[in-house]
DNA sequence: TCTTTAATAGGAATTATTACTGTTTAGGAG
DNA sequence: CTCCTAAACAGTAATAATTCCTATTAAAGA
């Protein structure tokens, strides 16, 4: 994991996030290194949580802040990295999809699709200005 | 919207949310209609947008807070209103999907799907206790 | 071993959200 | 129409989640 350097607290941080299928907070992840840590800082976890989803090595579950729509009926969403917003997309409601999640057992009311990337608008930005390209905002 | 009873602030901030397409956040409405009600209360946004939601009327998006997975290939979450646990769930990532959603002219990097019920630990339970079906956790 | 600088610890600061308390007001009874 | 009561409000305090800041520690190349 060629981040930047090595480091004893990240290495841990790591390895509870491969033991355990729960998706832990980092503070569930503070919690549990702590006894074995006694000098680990919260701090310190959020660091390499947040550094470690940069780099692709772990995953980040669900936005910043919770967000409300007047819409009720099912439909998804696109969040645009570029300009921060959340669009509603004309993608149809599967329901196929929960019936095949309910395969492994469990009972699914309803699913939730948010899909990531660039949306139409900030497209037409890029190629005004396609300098930006490169640009990593 | 026969919550209990009619408010003017719970009116306005309804509006708020059917006017704009964009998903407001709780400070964002309170913003909006800050000028028009100088006495509006942040406090007052999140309860009514709490309550509506709890009635139907709108939705809640995203939930409470960030969680982090160690497994970086993309599959989807099962989100168990029980006991408030997040599931891994072995429906495969459909990239059809992303496709589709690309209709509409943005460009798309991934999805996350994210299933809402009760997970299969928590349907046992159920099946132990059936007094408590009608309960309301 | 020494040096450089990324990474840490610890705590302060910020942001998001909920809870509490006294005041206002919707809306039904008289 | 006026009065009453509980629901909803405003304002503020409290909590929770997360980021920022500064001095200190330590990884790893010379």
């Amino acid at each position: 994991m060629p981040i930047q350097r090595y480091s004893r607290q990240r290495e841990r941080i790591y390895q509870v996030l491969q033991e355990g299928r729960c998706h832990p907070t980092a503070e569930m992840i503070y919690d549990k290194l702590k006894p074995s840590m006694p000098r680990l800082s919260l701090g310190t976890v959020y660091r390499n949580l947040q550094q470690m989803a940069d780099e692709g090595y772990i995953r980040r579950l669900e936005g910043p802040s919770a967000r409300f729509d007047a819409e009720v009926r099912p439909h998804s969403h696109l969040y645009c990295r570029r300009c921060g917003r959340m669009l509603d997309l004309p993608v149809p409601y599967d329901e196929a999809l929960d019936r095949a999640a309910e395969e492994s057992g469990c009972q699914v009311e309803r699913h939730e699709l948010v899909f990531e990337g660039i949306c139409s608008a900030c497209m037409g930005k890029d190629r005004d200005q396609a300098a930006d390209a490169a640009s990593d905002i």
